[in-house]
Formats: C-alpha cells, structure tokens, sequence
DNA sequence: ACCTGAACACCGTTCAAGT
DNA sequence: ACCTGAACACCGTTCAAGT
C-alpha cells in the first residue's frame, strides 16, 4: 500500500538523475541504469516506454523539487542576500559532488540530442529558476527598478550561475566557481 | 604539393567542428564524419588514431583559431568597450549558427566523457580566454585595481558569457543571450 | 600512403514469451 | 502487473587485406 515512495521507477530516476549529472543525457545507458536497479535494460522500458520518456519525468521531476526547497527559503522569511547565497550553494554543492553540473544546464548543452519534451522541460526549469530570482531581487522594499529589468537582472543571474558551474566543471576545480561568483557580487551582478 | 590546406585531415576536422558544436563530442559518430568527408569510417582512423586524438586536434585548432582572432583585435588597436563587444558577438554569432555553442562550453558540460588530452585542451581554451580578457581590462590606463582582482573579473566575464550562451541555446533563443549580455553590462560586470 | 570490409562489444528499441 | 531473452540497426575500435 505504498508506505514507501522508493519503488522501482523512484529508485529509476534516482539512479538516472546521477547518471545524466555526470554523464549527460548522452551518457545514460539503460543496460548500466538496470544494473544499478537490479533488473535488465528491458524491464525499463515498462516504467518509461522510451529514453524520452525518462529524460523527461526526469527533468520534470527536478524542477519540482527544486523549486520546493527555493520556495521554502522565501518561507523561513530569509533575508535577499541570504537567500542568493544559498542558491549559490546549491550549485556549489552540485559540484562538490563528484564535478556534477546541474540537470537544467547539462540539459541545455545537449539540447540537439534531446527529444523535445525533455527540450521542454529544460525551458520550464530555467522559468523556474528565474521566477524565483524576481521574487528574491523584489524583497528588499527599495524597488527603483522596472518589471522587465529585475527579470532581465534574474535571467543573467541564472545565467551567470549556469556559466560559473560550467567553467568550474570544465576545470574540475569548485575554487574556480567561488572565484567567479565572488567576481560576480563584486562587479555587482549578486546582491 | 599542398597548395591547398583543404585536405582529407582538414576536411575531417572541419566536419567534426560543426557536429560537436551542434551534438557534442558524445554525438559524433565516425560514420556520420565519414559520410560527410567521402570515405569510410575506418579510414578516419588512419588519421586520427583514436575518437580522442581527433578531439584533442579539434580543440587545439579551436583555441588556436580563436586566439588568432581575438589578438587581430588587438593589433587594431581597438578600445575597450568594442572589444568586449566584439567578444560577446562571436558567442552571438554561433548561437545564429543553428544555435550551435561554443566548442569548449560544449566540452566543459561533457568532461566526464572526455578522454584526458581533450579535458587539458578545454582548461587551455578557458586559459586563452581569461588571458585575452585580462589585456583588455587593462586597456585604459585608469588600472585602480590588482592584478587578482582583474584576473578574477576576465574569468567571471568568460562564465557569465559561456552561460549566457548556455541558457540561450537550452531556449533556443537568441534574443534571451542578448537580455543577458545587456543586463551583464548595465549591472557593471561587462565594461 | 591511403583506404576498405568484416568482426567485436557496445547502444536504444521492439516484441513475443514468461510468471 | 512486472520481467526477460533475443533480435535489430546503431556505435568506436581493431585488423588483415587491398591498392
């Protein structure tokens, strides 16, 4: 009666997100994937009909996720700059777990290999990500700038954020990404 | 007597370039650059021993052309304020290639598949680029800040543009990498 | 020097067959 | 409902064989 969410197509997409992670959506072999599962490559394909369908549950599922813990940053009533730096750290941390890269951004780069709901999705993770930067660059009371302004701040905020975890990947290095996002709140990108 | 550099290894490399751009170094298939050069897939290896070798070559082609290019610059004596933007549009104008990204961006997000040599050619891209960035922020003489702090600023300007182009091609929209860029300068990251 | 066909172990996908 | 083995056309790589 399902006392636990951690059935077989959970234990799926825990095992397929660290894969894609790391390898890429490329990189995610369903023979590998069932033997992390303990069943064969085929018996995948009950639980997710295609590759596509994985990717895209997947990514579906990520967004959500993260979009909760974001949201609930703004419930503990965090203040802007609190609340930036634990969106770095997210990132951070992403590549402190082996070079990983964020699932969106990894996304994004191989967007020509991906079937276009998983296309999709990746734009819905970036909405995601910039919805939520407007609504922390809104928190402090001294609004002097227009609507499309903060969300044109929040887009290059994401973006930057995306950019500084991609260089740092390239480079195997976490330092380099705390060098950039230092450079960012320096320059005045970061609040 | 090679009047032309137009040959079978050239021909290779060019076909490569655009594919990795588009698909990645994990969608390019010998067959596939075979087909495209006029030969078979086991004569590519005649030239590049290895899928490896060819991406090594790839890579240091690509720093080296680049680097070529951001130097002529240089020698023009161009200022500070159209360089970067020189810069920022060469990014632009591989995102109108079919919303192709840069090849090093591309590599970064694909490290983990990467054969060794190829990593080190990345890290020498990113290399190339802050080292460019660095003689351009020093370009007016009103140099107020320490040689870090500038080396610090190229490499956030070199992520904040690789991830502009990142979440640009994830959209497949050029106009986002342009609200990007233009947010980067007006909150004082880009000069 | 340059090219090829054939073989190998991989890949996602399909499907008939099991329980 | 859930799982499997076997087949298919792909992949990079290797190698003996051609010219």
């Amino acid at each position: 009666m399902a006392l636990t969410t951690n059935d077989t197509k959970e234990r799926i997409l825990d095992a397929a997100r660290l894969t894609v992670q790391a390898h890429g959506y490329g990189g995610l072999s369903f023979r590998e994937l069932a033997k992390a599962v303990g069943i064969k490559s085929a018996s995948i394909h009950y639980y997710f009909p295609s590759k596509g369908e994985l990717g895209g549950a997947l990514a579906e599922r990520y967004t959500s996720t993260f979009a909760e813990y974001l949201d609930s940053l703004l419930g503990e009533g965090l203040d802007q700059e609190t609340c930036i730096r634990k969106y770095t750290d997210v990132f951070r941390n992403t590549l402190l777990n082996e070079n990983r890269m964020c699932l969106g951004g990894m996304m994004a780069a191989e967007h020509d290999e991906l079937p276009v709901k998983v296309q999709v999705e990746v734009v819905k993770f970036s909405e995601m990500n910039v919805r939520w930067l407007v609504k922390v660059l809104l928190l402090p009371n001294k609004t002097r700038a227009g609507a499309a302004t903060i969300k044109h701040r929040a887009l290059a905020i994401f973006a930057a954020v995306q950019g500084a975890q991609l260089v740092a990947r390239g480079r195997n290095d976490v330092s380099a990404y705390d060098r950039i996002v230092d450079a960012y709140r320096s320059a005045g990108l970061l609040p």
